[in-house]
DNA sequence: TAGACGTGGCC
DNA sequence: TGGCCAAGTCT
């Protein structure tokens, strides 16, 4: 154990990636690079969470800022819950503990948002604290080293790699130790051809000397996405540069908080699309035929949308239901999908 | 426990 | 191309 924790972390100091959250060692900064990290590609991240930094340097910073401002700044990044409940998390930290996040695993744990694996994460990196990680990465990696065969997801799995994970964390450094068990599996203990000749410790490796490296971890199998079909309306007002679109806000799990499109599940007949409208309290004068069709595919669902045009009289703004000018939609949060419907229903203004 | 929850990149 | 994957959490 005394071994494999040296080779890593050998390794780490020399192939460590320099990545923007690795030169801070505030717990805020932390945090919020992990709660975007959660499934999503460091490469992605990284422009987000300099942006984000730069609007909410502080805690305090960001738990005085509305939602429609924090999820501006995670527009396009997915998964807008975890941005709200960072908000909220935040907001605890600030009212709670003075804006300073806790030391204590189990305050940490306690705040929303805030899982075992995000815990774990600040407590190793900020607080040189001996806490396991456990996520896709590490999952992999000791799934190999270890040899472990039983299917990713069940209790018995999981326990056993929180309980590795455990065994290997205390010691000198345990921030960087579970930062080397991520980016060795991010680098190369990879899910797709992972390159063994580079591995630090493949000479402890059971998966490698059993050569077995790519059957494991076992995946669980997972269905493909259900086709939903749904109409979507693009109503705008005026005319040229002054024209602005019709938007509407919802507290549905998907898209919650974010302003989108008035959009409703087709069932076959020709007025939904005035359904749709009705149902967001905004009279215009739809267009007979669809503008374009989009297909936008998230990990459990695939959407088949008809986007149709319609021309909006002025009518009454309210929480929910707003007309945004261009430079008004950068103001609040709105998904890839939104701006894939704005740009399919008119092309030369809105870019996807 | 299984399913919901976004997006983009890769082969 | 369709499926898989990427530093998970919540219900």
């Amino acid at each position: 154990m005394a071994g494999l924790r040296h080779e890593l972390l050998r390794w780490y100091d020399q192939a460590a990636r320099d990545l923007p959250w690795r030169r801070t060692r505030d717990p805020y900064a932390i945090w919020v690079s992990e709660v975007m990290l959660q499934q999503t590609r460091v490469e992605t991240v990284i422009p987000y969470y300099e942006r984000f930094l730069k609007r909410f340097p502080t805690p305090a910073t960001l738990a005085a800022a509305d939602e429609d401002a924090v999820l501006s700044h995670w527009s396009g990044l997915g998964y807008y819950r975890r941005a709200r409940l960072l908000h909220a998390g935040v907001r605890e930290v600030v009212e709670r503990y003075g804006g300073r996040v806790p030391e204590s695993a189990e305050d940490r744990r306690a705040l929303p948002g805030v899982g075992r694996y995000t815990a774990g994460a600040i407590g190793s990196i900020a607080f040189d604290k001996p806490e396991p990680v456990v996520d896709g990465n590490v999952t992999r990696v000791l799934a190999r080293l270890f040899g472990i065969d039983t299917p990713v997801g069940t209790a018995a799995t999981t326990q056993r790699l929180w309980d590795e994970a455990a065994r290997l964390v205390p010691g000198e450094r345990p921030g960087a130790l579970n930062q080397a068990l991520m980016e060795l599996g991010a680098t190369v203990c990879t899910a797709q051809s992972p390159r063994c000749g580079a591995c630090p410790v493949a000479a402890d490796c059971v998966a490698h000397r059993r050569g077995v490296v790519d059957a494991l971890p076992v995946a669980r199998a997972r269905k493909a996405p259900g086709a939903i079909a749904l109409v979507a309306v693009v109503a705008t007002s005026g005319k040229g540069r002054h024209r602005s679109v019709w938007l509407v806000r919802s507290e549905a799990r998907l898209f919650g908080g974010l302003w989108g499109v008035p959009m409703v599940q087709r069932n076959g007949c020709g007025g939904d699309a005035r359904a749709a409208l009705r149902e967001a309290g905004i009279s215009a004068r739809l267009a007979p035929e669809p503008a374009a069709r989009v297909e936008h595919v998230l990990t459990h669902r695939r959407l088949r949308l008809e986007v149709f045009r319609a021309t909006a009289a002025r009518a009454e703004e309210s929480d929910t239901r707003r007309c945004f000018t261009d430079a008004a939609l950068e103001e609040v949060g709105v998904s890839t999908l939104t701006r894939r419907l704005l740009a399919a229903a008119s092309p030369s203004r809105y870019t996807a």
